[in-house]
DNA sequence: AGGTATTTGTTCAGCGATTGAATTATTTGC
DNA sequence: GCAAATAATTCAATCGCTGAACAAATACCT
């Protein structure tokens, strides 16, 4: 939403150098190549004296750094390009899902800097006990990140459930977690990050909103609205409006798995019936594919589904043609409400986008008034299976740059 | 959203004084009491001698009054409390619809300070006459106004249809019209208001939209999410997140009448099948009532039917509590999508609300997951027919109250 | 009644941040 | 080697907020 609103605080003296600094900042983030101190001037409007006071600021602090000089134009004084620092704040990305946990760093540049992902069937596990492997990676995680010369300035960790607003975990069927206060639980350990001002030390969230925010600053940019469905063991989506994540009254906005989609259809275990979830989850997909649900994670029946469908196995392509349509309906209703032009199906939905996109698209055609006039696009997600650890920790770096004025103020 | 997001030009020194005019300014709009000057200073943060500062421009710019002494409180200085002006800007709100034309005239505390009705029959009237008319009852309404002491600041007119981003009325299939270049019409008349910086001089909007936006500003104001559907002959929704209006990519939000309630159902004009316009529109619920439809206003025929269903009509009770459910069924997926906690039936629902409703409830607490822990209201709208005209008038004002800078910098 | 405490609102020096012009720095082209 | 061009810095001026002192107006106490 462009328009005019969140009336901020008293806009005191150094208010404007907050502003400054974030408008300069955000500049150097957005552009596709090292701007020099003039580019900034009149791209932000201020005079080359005010960007020059500013960047110093932003050098300081280890924000930015200035590169190599930027392919020449014509004569003149050679300008010194700006770029995002690869030392200084970094992420930290967590998620714990059924099958695997995640940790990662993102630097302020948005690339993964560190990378771990370890396997294992958490659903048996105490989540007292998953939440103490997650330290103990994430300890590894910032050893790493500090002998690359970065400072883990805040976490956020990503729950494939419902997430309240003091970041305890209510409900996460799937992993069989209920009622887990994850803060509490993990101040038992040492700090997983350093403390900044501005910066929440721990953000709890719902994998689908963190994935979909990985997919909107991924790089090139997503576009500022868009729906982003996660089809994991059940169906989420991220709601992303006007570049800003939608996350609803409570926070637990995208909850689309339950959608009717067939109201006389199969009982699902939410109580209703012919939910979206008992058609295009990937247990019904895997199920109508023929596929004998073995005790295998889902990533794998995934790709053995893609697999069959690349071989041109008639049962899995009309179970993947079945489930496109559900979710073409489901989606239709969204586009039709929100007005969006872009949906992304990430998650275990990513490899099987070749055979969902078409049912998907036919099924927008067909419901969507508008799609006449304004085509909607729909592509599956450019990041992999870890775009909700990434999306986590890019989170936190995007906070810094939205707002650096609290990291320059901290001590040291 | 309070998202930190939209970043905004440069901060140059005027930009501190125009952030703290919005802000004293919006703490004013939005006291319950008249605030005094040292009431500002600590809810805002600001000094008194800036507030003071602040509200001498303020003063001198006619946006606010001086106010009788409030109520005492104990010893020391009494108080000089500080109100919106009852002179000064106001905007100019202006409806067509199927069977009515409305003008009205809000002041900056959301008063209304004028309103016309021209109850008519739109449909075979061409766009340029019905829009003839409307400058003309819109005259009347300036004068008036002048009469008052207020300035017409800019005006924003409510069409039931698609508008694209010029302001062109792409569909208003009800209406009969199509590709109407309303602006383009407009401009052919003399102007309709003032020229205010900062201020678009006439903004065309979808209705569903503005009446959203006027029962966000009613007071007591609403919430800062909900989701505000008007049943009309169509069915539309307004969708206001986090205090602001989202009106969607192109500004074709809210499209909820062709939401599938019953897949298999009756053909819809639209081309698909079992929308919910076919089972919650009013002919729908009027032909379902045994009502036989006359060429009677809509409303009238929705006075007859709350009427019956008043008298205890077995037919009117089932066709309302029919439509309900439908309604529901729609409504359940978008609270789970967007997760609100209130949901406003405005337009032709309002008089029916206390039989809608229980079904709609009914439907939220079978189908939205989190029902069980933060309930959801649904309540009928507190303004009258005239919701969409007065939005629109109020979103003018609202706009000069969120950046006073544009008003107090014309020249005058 | 008169004095004092209390609260409101204004005045004024000080200061931080931006501006705009002048200055310095560094390269290309002639 | 010199002029033109572009980049970045320096510095006085200015704008707007702060903080403290001051003036205004009332209630409470004796």
């Amino acid at each position: 939403m462009s328009p005019t609103h969140a009336p901020a605080g008293a806009a005191r003296q150094g208010s404007l150098r907050e502003l400054n600094l974030a408008l300069v900042l955000g500049r150097i983030a957005a552009a596709d190549r090292p701007p020099s101190r003039a580019d900034l001037a009149t791209a932000t409007g201020l005079t080359r004296a005010t960007v020059s006071a500013v960047v110093e600021d932003l050098l300081a602090g280890q924000l930015v750094s200035e590169a190599d000089p930027a392919p020449r134009a014509g004569a003149g004084r050679p300008a010194r390009g700006l770029v995002l620092a690869d030392t200084g704040p970094a992420g930290l990305g967590l998620e714990v899902n059924v099958d695997y946990l995640t940790v990662c760093v993102v630097d302020l540049a948005g690339q993964v800097r560190h990378r771990t992902v370890h396997r294992a069937d958490l659903r048996p596990v105490a989540p007292e006990d998953a939440l103490a492997r997650l330290v103990d990676l994430a300890g590894h995680a910032r050893a790493d990140a500090a002998r690359q010369g970065l400072t883990l300035a805040g976490a956020a960790l990503a729950v494939p459930g419902l997430i309240d607003d003091s970041g305890q975990v209510r409900l996460a069927p799937n992993l069989g977690w209920r009622d887990v206060p994850v803060p509490e639980l993990l101040s038992a350990h040492p700090a997983l990050t350093d403390q900044v001002p501005g910066v929440p030390a721990l953000m709890v969230d719902n994998e689908a909103n963190l994935a979909a925010l990985g997919e909107l600053h991924s790089r090139p940019p997503g576009p500022a609205s868009f729906l982003h469905i996660s089809g994991e063991v059940g169906i989420g989506a991220g709601i992303v409006l006007d570049g800003a994540l939608f996350r609803g009254v409570r926070g637990w906005s995208g909850e689309i798995g339950h959608f009717p989609v067939h109201p006389q259809g199969r009982p699902c275990r939410c109580g209703g019936r012919g939910c979206l979830e008992q058609y295009a989850g990937q247990e019904a997909i895997v199920t109508a594919a023929g596929l004998v649900r073995a005790e295998l994670p889902a990533d794998t029946a995934t790709a053995r589904l893609a697999e069959l469908a690349e071989a041109g196995d008639p049962d899995a392509l009309r179970a993947l043609h079945d489930a496109g349509t559900a979710l073409g309906v489901a989606v239709a209703s969204v586009v039709n409400l929100l007005d969006l032009d872009t949906v992304v199906l990430g998650g275990g939905y990513a490899p099987l986008a070749p055979w969902l996109c078409p049912p998907v698209l036919a099924e927008i055609g067909a419901r969507v008034l508008t799609a006449a006039w304004s085509p909607v696009s729909v592509r599956p997600s450019t990041l992999g299976p870890e775009a909700a650890a990434v999306g986590a920790a890019g989170s936190v770096v995007r906070r810094i740059v939205a707002r650096p004025a609290g990291w320059l103020g901290r001590a040291g």
